[in-house]
DNA sequence: CGCAGGATGGGCT
DNA sequence: GCCCATCCTGCGG
């Protein structure tokens, strides 16, 4: 497991690239745990970021997870339909946080499905669909991410640094020129993925 | 209180 | 590419 220094000590931008290849891990509901290896997120850099919700250094109740020291996690609901699932990053006080974007399945293929209720497809790209096949809701909002509920973990894959693909971040045109930041992160090298099979921990 | 708008996804044209 | 589901948050009055 992963500890919770690891995103407290290092900077957000860091963390959005070095988390791509590491997996998470959810076990919140009845149909059981399942993991994903991480392969597209998105750095909020705190309160200087038009497009974070801590912008402004604005505490409210939903934002206020936000200003925790790094290593819980951030859900909120989105459009009142998407649960999306961000890990709280820095220091106290310091609100940044990285938004997962995508996941590769990779075990408890089964669990996933039965979610989804079809076919689970090779990469769960979309931060409101994997939170729905991992079973992640609002309901997990601000627990730590040592839990037994949701957790990271590091069987250290190697993505080269030459497959990480950056560019601005998605819907987040409101924010003005922040919008065009690169801080979004992916791995699209569909070779590379597919080094990955399903149920690699198994 | 009321209400506009959102870090989206799926389905259909 | 367009449409729309669906609801909480934040802000103004």
């Amino acid at each position: 497991m992963i500890p919770g220094k690891y995103f407290i000590e290092n900077d957000t931008l860091w963390l959005a690239k070095d988390l791509l290849g590491k997996y998470l891990y959810s076990n919140t509901d009845e149909y059981g745990p399942c993991a994903g290896i991480i392969t597209e997120t998105e750095a909020y850099m705190g309160i200087s970021d038009r497009a974070s919700h801590a912008y402004g250094n604005k505490r409210t109740r939903r934002t206020e997870i936000m200003f925790q020291p790094g290593g819980v996690a951030y859900i909120y609901l989105c459009y009142g339909i998407h649960h999306l699932f961000n890990i709280v990053t820095s220091q106290q006080d310091s609100p940044h946080a990285v938004l997962i974007r995508a996941v590769k399945p990779a075990s408890g293929i089964e669990n996933f499905s039965q979610r989804l209720k079809k076919k689970v497809p090779l990469l769960l790209n979309g931060p409101g669909k994997l939170t729905k096949a991992m079973g992640i809701t609002t309901a997990q909002n601000g627990i730590s991410l040592e839990s037994n509920k949701i957790w990271l973990a590091d069987f250290k894959v190697k993505v080269p640094s030459n497959l990480i693909q950056s560019g601005p971040r998605i819907g987040v045109d409101y924010a003005g020129e922040d919008a065009m930041l690169p801080y979004r992160f992916l791995i699209t090298d569909t070779s590379f993925l597919k080094q990955y099979s399903y149920d690699v921990l198994s």
